[in-house]
DNA sequence: TATAGAAAAATTGTTGAACAATCTTGACAG
DNA sequence: CTGTCAAGATTGTTCAACAATTTTTCTATA
């Protein structure tokens, strides 16, 4: 792996290149991107950013106001809100429905044991990775390319807001052994209890992630 | 209301009016969109056209091969599919939580009766009208607005298999009654077997529709 | 005749400059 | 202090050009 992002057309590697800078949170919310600016940092024409930035728009990473300029999108106790309404939505159907043979399962398991394995070694950022993935396989039981590609939208905007947390790794952790819980019903031909748990385990998550947005969001 | 699109920045009003064609078939699936001559047929330059482009291609609508062109997104046996797979974890999942005085049913109740009305008027692409509104009163249910977008881009992606059906707005036909029974038993306060009905509403939709797709995709 | 391959043409990808339209800033008058 | 208006900066849009890639055309060869 020594190609860095080589693929497609130039406005989509710009794309990556800064949703990467948005989820490492070099870009902050709410900042205002210059196209002039922008354009000569990455060393493209404006036009190449532009349409760019018409892709990340639609994704949800960027706002664009027209005639005034594109900023980065800000979390807000509504936009989590909503997207946990779409996680319940995406995730919990898709479990209670699925095929306790899906491969998708699989793809499950390894990420529980990656999250066991990391927590061990302290690692929290490949704990919150492997979180990520154990739950894009939930949505990927319902075995749609359309749902799993809106999924990816949804969980790139959630983290965006896990970025303004403090310990934002942290938040993952407690989660592994629900996570194998969930995986355990699964595999145990209960698929109903297992979306109960997961809806649970949801509205758990969304407590604690607006709790410490509200704590951060006015200090008041 | 005499003007016809004037909000926003040129590459969303583009976006807007290929849609439409889109939707209303002139531009059939599969046709290569260049960007030369659609540039100078909207009389707009090449550049605020590939951003339009972009906009579109992320909605589904279109399909970006690099170096290659866009071209209209063709359906296919898979793509409907895919598509009944979201809506049924959308919707069904919406009107099993949903709560029975939430404001989307009024929306609900009056697509049900504006969809009788014009049944009766043997007005069918009004009928079509009001089966789609009445389920994306459904989608809005779950109160997200992230899913009523996305649901947005599912309906108008349906639409355009629907398109290449003989006589599409006949499909809707059938379907008035089901919504009202679907409607009655969630006013009734159970969403339960509202939307174990809208279920087997959705497969007996997406057989139809397979079934005239397959007539007409291999006349063999 | 068929076909592989090279040359030519057409199309997309990308850039830079230019100007129009709109927003923002700041000075100034009341 | 506040509202107005001009100046400056930024976005919106177009155009022309060239590079990169694909498609088409044509030819030489088996």
């Amino acid at each position: 792996m020594i190609e860095a992002d080589a693929a497609g057309t130039l406005a989509q590697r710009l794309a990556e290149r800064i949703r990467d800078k948005l989820i490492a949170g070099e870009l902050r919310p709410g900042q205002k991107l210059s196209e002039a600016a922008l354009a000569s940092t990455l060393d493209v024409s404006r036009n190449s950013l532009r349409e760019a930035f018409r892709l990340l728009t639609k994704e949800g990473l960027l706002r664009h106001e027209p005639n005034r300029g594109v900023f980065v999108a800000t979390p807000s106790m509504a936009s989590i809100i909503d997207i946990y309404r779409v996680r319940r939505v995406l995730e919990c159907r898709a479990l209670e429905q699925a095929y306790p043979k899906h491969p998708a399962v699989i793809r499950m398991r390894t990420s529980v044991e990656r999250a066991n394995k990391a927590r061990e070694d302290g690692d929290w950022s490949s704990v919150g990775s492997a979180n990520m993935a154990f739950h894009a396989a939930i949505v990927d039981l319902a075995d749609s390319s359309r749902l799993n590609a809106f999924y990816a939208h949804i969980a790139a905007e959630l983290r965006l807001s896990f970025g303004l947390l403090p310990d934002p790794e942290m938040l993952h952790a407690p989660y592994v052994d629900l996570n194998a819980n969930i995986l355990a019903m699964l595999e145990a031909g209960k698929p109903k209890e297992a979306a109960a748990a997961l809806d649970a385990y949801l509205a758990q998550s969304e407590r604690t992630v607006l709790a410490a947005f509200a704590r951060i969001a006015e200090p008041a």
